[in-house]
DNA sequence: GTAAAAGCCCACCCACACCA
DNA sequence: TGGTGTGGGTGGGCTTTTAC
């Protein structure tokens, strides 16, 4: 094997007290600022391979138990506390099955039990063992689990101890208010006026003297209706931070980042006590402290403790005896000197060893790469004269130099500097200052490296699309917005049965996305079969949704990589707004509203449905994914066949299925038709 | 003018509240 | 109940500001 895509996590080995460090800690051992402590990349799973003669496989629908293997195969050298495979048993109930015997020589240790009652005991005494050791978790994995990117994985479970280490809550005063831009903030819009009603976390401290050593922040645990009570009781009070005597109450803290800036601080005797729970307290300079609380949070229905007052929270000495005598070590960060009082890491800082310098010399280092070695016209042999006449400016990034051999291979022309009206296409993979600049004054399209590269796949100009274009000109712009959603997804158009008879039987395209079996890594490849059953050709709609879940993006490099799900969250709220300005498209992904559908629809077909994004056209989509599915030991059968007795994966798309969706917004309107099985 | 530091944004993970 | 949005924490990269 010359390569292979790797599924682990790095930690942080401490060789004196021969534990693994505590969450958090990664950045300081790897400034080497802790001794005898080294970062180690523990591997859990392998998703890709190329054999030695360059060939890749994708390893997704290898069942788990031979990905382990290969997985043995791959890294033969394993270093303890460098590079290690992670630690697994197989865990057996007796039952008659062929795999049984290779399932068994695919683990390092096996435990058999005679029962699921007794192999669950077992898991709850490690279960148990694991919280007495504070590790995260158990993670369980089906011995034919397949791997999903950026999905929850079927067959895979997590056994999680409780959270809430820290043995009892703490009481922290109020001291000081942050305004939220986000739901809270719109639910109030009639008290717009008044900044002080758009409050959502709060600045807590514990007691020292007569003054706050602020440590946390809290935003969730409470009710709206509870937030809403306190900011009106505390009102009065509320001062802006910015008054020096603040600073005295404050202890002189001043937060590192304007963000952490309070927008409101209040005197700890007009203020009111919070009960607060947390996972553990770690190495943070933050605040006033050196350390904070992981995932702090309100206690529910006791947020706010009216009935306590000021005199009664929990001191700084309270928190050290935590740190000290409970249930984790100290934060390496965290020195306790003889007196038991904590010295700041910050005080620390003359000790440390002078940081590399972290900034690289950047743009100018990657021009200069460039330009030492420009591609010379003369050594490229013509392959095709499919750009002949053409003249493309490529905006010089890490791999640039491919596409520009690639248009000079195929008879195009290269402007080395940008000029205005000099080329017909400029190239660029991500709208740097620059670029947008070119775009704005001359009011040109920015084309993705991606269009020069399908363009060559497909020997033909292609026309402009969300999906290879950067950002289009004004007339491109106007043009789209009548044939796509703001981020090119969807356009639909009538379809009849001869169309998608012709789409169907053109999977040629795709053959290539087809990896043979190795035999030498025994892939296993089960065949899989799709129905497609009762097509009304007049309605023929699909998962706009699914289609929007997750998606692509072009990275910092050019690479074309899975944009997490997450973005969908930001429907609704500024950034998804701005995801719709067609300057942004390049690197904000998609909004997305409710999207329970794309949660029911087959794994396999989520699966392509996010590689293939940005289709023009549904049917396009349709075929693609269809096509996918071919390739990939999939075959069509015809309705009246019996599946019954036969392990087929049947995905119905009925009329019945495709239902005119609720659709809310604008920018919905055109999706026209929602797929629910 | 250049390098370092700071600022800002985005990525990840997890917990909880709210809502349909 | 699942999806969404809020909060907390972290690190990392790009851009802007500051210091020399």
């Amino acid at each position: 094997i010359s390569e292979c895509l790797l599924d682990g996590e790095i930690l942080c080995w401490d060789a004196n007290s021969e534990t693994v460090l505590p969450f958090g800690h990664s950045r300081t051992v790897a400034d080497g600022e802790l001794a005898d402590c080294n970062l180690f990349y523990v591997v859990f799973d392998l998703m890709e391979a190329v054999n030695k003669a360059g060939k890749r496989f994708y390893l997704e629908q290898v069942p788990y138990f031979k990905r382990r293997e290969m997985l043995q195969k791959v890294l033969l050298r394993q270093r303890v506390h460098e590079l290690e495979i992670i630690q697994s048993t197989l865990l057996c109930i007796p039952v008659d099955t062929d795999e049984s015997e290779e399932v068994e020589t695919c683990f390092p240790c096996v435990r058999k039990f005679e029962n699921l009652e007794g192999l669950v005991r077992y898991l709850g005494e490690e279960l148990e063992k694991v919280q007495e050791e504070r590790r995260e978790g158990i993670m369980i994995k089906q011995v034919s689990s397949r791997y999903f990117f950026n999905a929850r994985s079927k067959g895979w479970f997590k056994l999680k101890p409780r959270f809430g280490w820290l043995k009892d809550s703490l009481d922290l005063v109020i001291a000081g208010f942050y305004l939220s831009d986000g739901q809270r903030r719109r639910r109030r819009e009639a008290d717009f006026l008044d900044r002080r009603d758009h409050i959502s976390t709060f600045l807590l401290g514990v007691k020292e003297d007569e003054g706050y050593r602020v440590f946390t922040k809290c935003g969730t645990g409470y009710t709206i209706e509870e937030l809403r009570d306190v900011t009106d009781e505390l009102k009065p009070y509320m001062r802006s931070p910015d008054d020096a005597d603040w600073n005295q109450i404050f202890n002189f803290w001043s937060p590192s980042a304007t963000s952490e800036k309070p927008d409101y601080v209040i005197l700890p005797q007009h203020s009111i006590v919070m009960e607060i729970m947390g996972a553990e307290l770690v190495p943070s300079e933050v605040f006033d402290l050196p350390y904070t609380l992981r995932f702090p949070r309100a206690v529910k229905g006791k947020a706010f403790r009216r009935d306590k007052n000021y005199d009664e929270i929990s001191t700084v000495a309270d928190i050290k005896d935590i740190l000290q005598n409970k249930h984790f070590d100290n934060p390496p960060g965290t020195k306790l000197n003889d007196s038991g009082d904590e010295v700041h890491t910050k005080d620390n800082n003359r000790n440390k060893k002078p940081k590399a310098a972290t900034r690289a010399t950047g743009k100018r280092d990657r021009v200069d790469a460039y330009t030492e070695s420009l591609i010379n016209k003369k050594t490229i042999t013509q392959e095709s004269n499919l750009f002949s006449k053409l003249t493309f400016y490529v905006e010089p990034y890490k791999d640039s130099m491919e596409v520009e051999k690639a248009i000079l291979l195929n008879g195009g022309d290269l402007q080395r500097t940008y000029q205005t009206g000099k080329q017909d296409f400029v190239i660029s993979h991500v709208l740097t200052a620059r670029v947008k600049l070119y775009h704005c004054k001359d009011d040109i399209s920015i084309y993705l490296p991606k269009f020069v590269n399908d363009c060559i796949r497909y020997q033909t100009m292609l026309q402009p699309h969300p999906a290879n274009v950067l950002v289009p000109n004004l007339e491109l712009k106007a043009e789209w917005e009548h044939k796509f959603d703001p981020i090119g997804d969807n356009y639909l158009e009538p379809i009849n049965l001869d169309m998608l008879e012709l789409l169907l039987s053109r999977d040629d395209l795709y053959k290539q996305d087809i990896e043979d079996i190795d035999p030498e890594l025994s892939i296993y490849c089960p065949s899989k079969i799709i129905v497609l059953k009762g097509w009304d050709p007049q309605r023929v709609g699909f998962s706009s949704l699914a289609f929007n879940h997750g998606g692509r993006k072009s990275d910092d490099v050019g690479n074309d990589v899975e944009v997490k799900k997450e973005y969908r969250s930001n429907y609704g709220s500024e950034k998804c707004e701005r995801s719709f300005d067609w300057n942004y498209m390049s690197y904000t992904a998609m909004p997305y509203t409710s999207g329970s559908i794309s949660e029911q629809i087959p794994p396999q077909l989520a699966k392509y449905l996010n590689r293939y994004r940005r289709m023009n056209v549904i049917y396009e989509s349709l075929r693609l994914v269809l096509a996918s599915f071919l390739c990939d030991g999939f075959r069509l059968r015809s309705e009246e066949e019996d599946i019954s007795r036969t392990k087929a994966t049947t995905i119905y798309l009925h009329p019945e299925h495709i239902h005119l969706g609720e659709v809310q917004g604008e920018s919905r309107s055109i999706w026209s038709f929602m797929y629910q099985p």
